[in-house]
DNA sequence: TTGACACCTTAACAAAGTTCAGGCACCCTG
DNA sequence: CAGGGTGCCTGAACTTTGTTAAGGTGTCAA
């Protein structure tokens, strides 16, 4: 890897990293070794690591942004929102703990921060009063990080303990009894249509808000 | 403090610890001092610093089902959800980063998963099909995973950057433009009122979920 | 008395984030 | 062309972390 090095590289050196090797081996000579160069020379592109992490989840939160900027003005609020939610997911799934690493971290870009005034602007136009307006966006937001996180904890889980996450090692784990939950974890093999599911709930409820 | 170790004085003042001085300071010697006692001696105890977290969270999880058991079983199903998700947000915020450290992690103990045995059953009661039974969990449950986490990120930011959370330093951070996002700033007070809503919206999506 | 077991201490290690002094290379000025 | 200043990086070191190894001290049973 060529030594020029800026905040960008280190910040997309410092993702591909938690990708291949997950976030306890993001450590600052790993990354450093990533880019060809000794561990403190980091310290003069980025004050300390928390810096990093909150660069690394603007970045991310850009790309959603990004995104989002894409969907057309006149698509409706709820298709507007339900892409919203599918897209914040998909970022956040492409990185391991995306979502318990990136959400509710501190955004070092005020632009990122702005992109949601278009949004609110159009969700009134569609109805809504500004406060409804804040919640929907906030309540999908909300959502998705939760979802995500119970998500992205669970494939990890299956990676070092197979065991208490398949099907026949998780029901010998409960014991006796537990038989609807034995028989809900059998239904519950497709990640993609339960968060459609779970989203369109809470699109229900704010179409239900919209109503009155 | 007297001298006498075991697993469950260990992970009472784990989450002491947690609470006066926060996350990065519960390391394993800090915690040590409390008790009174050199660091290895907790590992007499515990596995290792991972199997103390998830054992501090099945405490915490043991809590909630625990408050949940007394919700009187004739409560119907929008109430006793509300219920659930008000106790679930209470006992996070009873532990700095509650929500972040302790949603998603593994339980060590299967009573704490077999409690939503009979919620699973009252709500098929209630008329829920055995998957929206599940779903009708789940949501509420990654909601307010995902509002508890930006709510005490929030409040942990008021500390470590005030300015950055107040209303006036936060609309010079914004610059210009982004008047919603200032005017929905300034109206975002009641943190507490604003989880009601919310869960509200959550609730009336299940509701209309129930009435196909 | 002796041994085994439970529980704790002292000492030490490796790996992490971080700091500091210095060194190379470039560029601007005289 | 000379020389100093600046930007970027290295080498070595310090501190704090989780964790382990080896060895004590007490208690209780045979």
């Amino acid at each position: 890897m060529a030594k020029g090095i800026n905040k960008e590289r280190i910040v997309a050196a410092a993702l591909e990293l938690l990708n291949d090797k997950g976030m306890d081996a993001l450590t600052v000579r790993a990354l450093a070794a990533r880019l060809d160069v000794q561990a403190p020379a980091l310290y003069w592109h980025v004050r300390n690591k928390q810096e990093l992490l909150d660069e690394m989840s603007t970045f991310v939160m850009r790309r959603v942004t990004d995104a989002l900027s894409r969907i057309p003005p006149d698509a409706g609020w709820r298709a507007s929102l339900a892409e919203y939610g599918r897209i914040l997911r998909a970022e956040y799934l492409c990185h391991r703990d995306g979502a318990r690493i990136f959400s509710g971290t501190r955004l070092s870009d005020p632009d990122v921060v702005k992109a949601k005034e278009a949004w609110l602007a159009r969700f009134m136009a569609a109805g809504f009063t500004l406060v409804d307006a804040d919640d929907a966006l906030d309540v999908v937001t909300a959502f998705v990080v939760g979802f995500v996180i119970e998500e992205q904890e669970r494939a990890q889980s299956d990676e070092t303990a197979p065991d208490r996450y398949s099907a026949v090692g998780r029901d010998a784990w409960l014991g006796e009894g537990a038989d609807l939950i034995k028989a809900v974890g059998r239904l519950r093999d497709d990640r993609h249509a339960r968060f459609g599911r779970h989203l369109d709930i809470v699109l229900d409820g704010l179409a239900a808000r919209l109503q009155r």
